[in-house]
DNA sequence: CGTCGTGCTTGACACTGACAAGTGTAACGC
DNA sequence: GCGTTACACTTGTCAGTGTCAAGCACGACG
C-alpha cells in the first residue's frame, strides 16, 4: 500500500507535475490523463497515481501552482515601483489567465480537484489575499469588501469569456479600463 | 453509415435529451456519458452517437437548449409589465446559473461543443441579443456596447465564482446590484 | 415476392482511472 | 555477513468510456 504523503523530495513528483503541466499547456485540460502524464515523464502507467492518489490530486496540485504563479503575478511592482492600481491589476489578472488558458481553467474547476487539499485551499486564499490588498484603499490585508468582490467577478468573468472566444482577446484590456474608471468615479 | 442529418419527427432525440438533463442535473457534466444517457432513455449504448454523431453533438444540443432558456429568461417583462432593468437582468442571469449550474457550465465549455453547429451559434447570439437589448438606453438591436459586455462578464464572473462555491450564495445578488448601481451613477 | 433503404442494435477496439499484487533496493538490527 | 522491513515504484487486471463497422428488423416500393 503506497504510504498516505509520499516525502517530495525525489524527482518524481516534480517531473509528474512539468509533464502535467506540459499536457495541459498542449492539448487542454482533458488530455490530462493519468496515463498521458506518466508516458510523457517516462515512469509507468501507474505512477502518477502513487505519487498524487488519483486523478484529482494531480490536477489538485498543479491548480495549486497555478493559484501561486496568480498571486506572485499581481504582487509584483509595477514599472514605477509603486503598488499596481485596479487597472494594471486586472490587465494582469487577464493577461495570466490568457497566456495559460488551461490551467487557469483548472484552477476554477472544482470538481475535478480536491477541494479540501490543504496546499490548494492555501493557495487559493493567498492569490484572493493579494487581490484584496490592492483594492483596498490602506492597503492592509482584511477580509474582501465589496469592491474587491466585484472586481475579482468582473476580471473572472472577462478572463473566462475570453479564454472560451466570447470576447475577441483585443478587447479584453479595454473592458477592464472601462470597468477601473467606472469604480474610481466619485459617486 | 449513419445518415448526415437524421430527421428530429421521432422520438429518440427528444428522449435522448431529455435523459441528457437528468444526467446533467443529477449528476454534473462529468456524468453525462453516452453510455448512461442510453441506459436511462432505455436505448442501445450507440444510440446517442447515433442520433447526434458523437458525445460533442449530444451535449451541443443540450447546450443549446440551455441557451434558448437563457434568453427567455432575460426576455421576460419584469413583473410591472415593464422590461427589465440592468439589475433585474443581472440577477436573473445569475439565478439562471444557479438553478441549473451544470447546464451554466456546459454551455460555456467550447472544448467539449461542436463551436461551428449552427444552432448552438444562434442560440449563443439570440441570448447575446436579449442582454444586448436591455442595456441599451433605446432598447433596440445592434452590436453590444462596452457597458454591455461589462455588464456581461460581470454576470458571468459572479455565477461562475458563486456556482463554484468562491463566492457564497447569498452574496451574489448584492454584487450585481453593487454593479448595477456603479453603472448608474452619472460620471 | 424480392430488394432496398432507414433506424437502430450488436460487437469490437483502444483508451481511461483505479486497484491489488509484485519487484527491486536501500536501511537497519544483529 | 544475513534476514527483515519499509519504501518507491511497476505490472497486471478490471470496469467503464467514446467511436466505428457490421448486422438486423421492418416497412416501402417495384
Amino acid at each position: 500500500m503506497p504510504p498516505a504523503d509520499p516525502p517530495d523530495t525525489d524527482g518524481l513528483r516534480p517531473a509528474l507535475l512539468r509533464a502535467a503541466r506540459a499536457e495541459l499547456a498542449e492539448g487542454g485540460r482533458a488530455a490530462v490523463s493519468l496515463r498521458a502524464v506518466a508516458r510523457r515523464a517516462g515512469v509507468s502507467h501507474a505512477a502518477p497515481a502513487y505519487a498524487f492518489g488519483d486523478r484529482a490530486g494531480l490536477l489538485t496540485a498543479v491548480a495549486t501552482h497555478g493559484y501561486r504563479e496568480l498571486a506572485a503575478t499581481m504582487d509584483e511592482p509595477a514599472a514605477s515601483g509603486e503598488p499596481a492600481d485596479l487597472a494594471e491589476l486586472g490587465r494582469r489578472y487577464v493577461a495570466f489567465a490568457q497566456r495559460e488558458p488551461a490551467l487557469y481553467e483548472l484552477m476554477f474547476r472544482p470538481a475535478e480537484l480536491a477541494g479540501d487539499d490543504a496546499d490548494l485551499t492555501s493557495a487559493r486564499a493567498a492569490s484572493l489575499r493579494a487581490l484584496t490588498r490592492r483594492t483596498r484603499p490602506d492597503g492592509a490585508d482584511g477580509p474582501p469588501g465589496e469592491v474587491t468582490l466585484i472586481s475579482w467577478a468582473l476580471a473572472h468573468g472577462v478572463a473566462s469569456l475570453a479564454a472560451q472566444g466570447a470576447l475577441p482577446a483585443s478587447a479584453t484590456d479595454a473592458l477592464v479600463d472601462g470597468f477601473a474608471a467606472l469604480v474610481s468615479t466619485p459617486s
